[in-house]
DNA sequence: CCGTTCCGTCGAAGCGCTTCGGCTGGACGG
DNA sequence: CCGTCCAGCCGAAGCGCTTCGACGGAACGG
């Protein structure tokens, strides 16, 4: 293997002025730079990185926590995975990938030396990871918004100003009742943060807004979302608008209004909260609120190299504001219309 | 941070002891090792992997280049990448994450020495990849066949058999006109392998039963699926049977049919190509024949593994067998019917 | 009873890199 | 003209681990 050493003697240079060279952490003169840089390109060489590691104490690596509990979308967390390695690579870093059910994971990870930093995915509302993680040595930044973060940084959706954002665009509309196609039972029986934030925000608004609001939780099949669709119509007072926050039931939500002979937005408005992608994948325009999984994920890793830089810095949490994108799915109920 | 040399004090022994206790690749007391493990718990040693890696020349880390390709499903991705990762814990190995995308990708990890091996994901049949893969000092495994696979290991699922053994189980059954809703137009453009082989598979095994095939490339959307079937039962010769090999168009498929009042399987006998857990969860049972997508992912591994401990071994290609799980979708066709 | 063998352990030499202190020579000010 | 300073480079000391050769002592055979 190409050496350090290799370079050196080819570059007519000592070691350590390849080093410096190479990371700019010293002065070098220009001509002794573009020396080394061609003995570099020449002989191809690559610094070792466990060696690296061991010297400098930084290992350049990323460790990535994912999730493999049932209900999470793997459409949604392949996006924040996506985000996360690009965004990491961007900074040279690499991600290192354990799975949620390893038991000493984090510990391994960090202990062993393995990442300088970590991100752990699908934090739910009372985590037993966070506690954890706040023992380390290595900064931990949580996706998700967890009771008690314990001096963490945290990232993630503002879920609660997005369903109000729903709710509020839809009464603005004129409409008086407003059902909320959830998530999975499953999910929310976790205490999973971003649904019981969703569902807060969702139920404030409805309250401000003076409107009614009806909620179904609702299974990603078929089955569970002509269910949904057809309780929530079969209620007293059936809403003229569907919030959906379940990527997997949007389109059999859509396809059950259309079974119902339901016109949209004619009939019934239609808000989805999900990734762009998703929405527009759909058999038609749904208007939406973008759930920016890939920003989330990039927002994690400049956080994490944040706290690399600077040890210093309180616990922060960052909640990415929602963005309306109509896609002419939504209209004013049909008794309002002109 | 705690060393071995601090373990090392604490059992009273020499460092390399300390090593030789934990690895055990010398003769160790059975009064010293436990000594050495007391240590070990007592000061929650973890060596440092890079110091590891250095010393030893391997890193315990594999690769693993998933692919961001459109078409792709996640669903099955996840699965891979799951058995990926299980097995390699199982083997003591961490996995390391690259995209697609990234340039010099396999250059970087393999020459930084950052993994003992690569896994490549959704390798195509003329896959520019397998040749800079071969030229590597690591071991690579792909997950895929390629035309020319330069000496590497494969590992895929035999989609060909797949094929063959739904199109025949079908044709025993009585059906003469059998229909392909096959992955969506932009996987086989790209000349995906695996594509390639389930058709070949599905066109020679129609064939040789004598029946009449037709295939219908199907986006994975409802529109899409809607298309398929529609353009299924408007030919001349409209099939009895269907097979499905996609996994999103699959509920729409599903969907299709009930729409067109054709049950299943009075009217038309159904078999899915995917995972179990996709099968499953449809709204109705539908006989499957299983895409062991963790199977082979955990395979992947082995032949990794294998390929670390003995240096030589002549490439060799797996192909995990299909097997049909009959869940009552399929049934003669109504005019044999008794 | 002594030589041989083997088991269990130790010491030391790296693995390839970073980093700190030190050295040099030229620029500069007084 | 000499002292000072600094940019630019070198040398060496580790980082924490593995591994190889060596060594002491117990066990064993002749």
């Amino acid at each position: 293997m190409v050496t350090i050493e290799d370079v050196a003697r080819r570059a007519g240079v000592a070691p350590s002025t390849v080093s410096y060279a190479l990371s700019g952490k010293r002065s070098i003169s220009e001509r002794t730079r573009e020396r080394v840089e061609r003995a570099v390109a020449e002989l191809g060489y690559r610094p070792h990185a466990g060696a690296r590691a061991l010297a400098s104490a930084r290992t350049s690596t990323l460790g990535l926590m994912i999730p493999l509990r049932q209900g999470v979308d793997v459409n949604v967390m392949m996006q924040f995975v996506l985000g996360i390695v690009t965004r990491a690579r961007e900074f040279d870093h690499d991600v290192l990938l354990v799975t949620q059910d390893e038991d000493a994971g984090l510990e391994r990870l960090t202990g062993g030396r393995m990442v300088d930093a970590l991100i752990l995915m699908d934090v739910e509302a009372a985590d037993p990871r966070v506690g954890r993680a706040a023992r380390l040595a290595q900064p931990t930044i949580l996706i998700g918004l967890p009771d008690d973060p314990q001096g963490l940084h945290c990232v993630d959706f503002d879920f609660d100003a997005a369903a109000r954002l729903a709710v509020r665009h839809l009464a603005d509309l004129g409409h008086t009742s407003i059902g909320l196609v959830g998530p999975p039972p499953a999910v929310l029986e976790r205490h999973t943060s971003f649904a019981e934030r969703l569902l807060h925000g969702f139920r404030e608004q409805v309250e401000r807004s003076g409107v009614t609001g009806l909620v179904e939780l609702t299974p990603p099949t078929h089955a569970g979302a002509l269910a949904a669709v057809e309780a929530l119509r079969g209620a007293s007072e059936p809403p003229t608008a569907l919030v959906v926050h379940n990527e997997a039931a949007l389109p059999w939500v859509v396809d059950a209004l259309q079974m119902h002979g339901a016109g949209i937005p004619t009939d019934v408005s239609l808000v989805a909260i999900c990734p762009a992608a998703v929405a527009q994948s759909q058999s038609r325009p749904v208007s939406f609120i973008d759930l920016p999984a890939t920003t989330i994920g990039a927002v994690a890793v400049e956080m994490a190299m944040d706290r690399l830089e600077e040890q210093g810095g309180a616990a922060e949490t960052r909640l990415l504001g929602p963005v309306l994108v109509d896609q002419g799915s939504t209209a004013p109920p049909p008794h309002v219309s002109p």
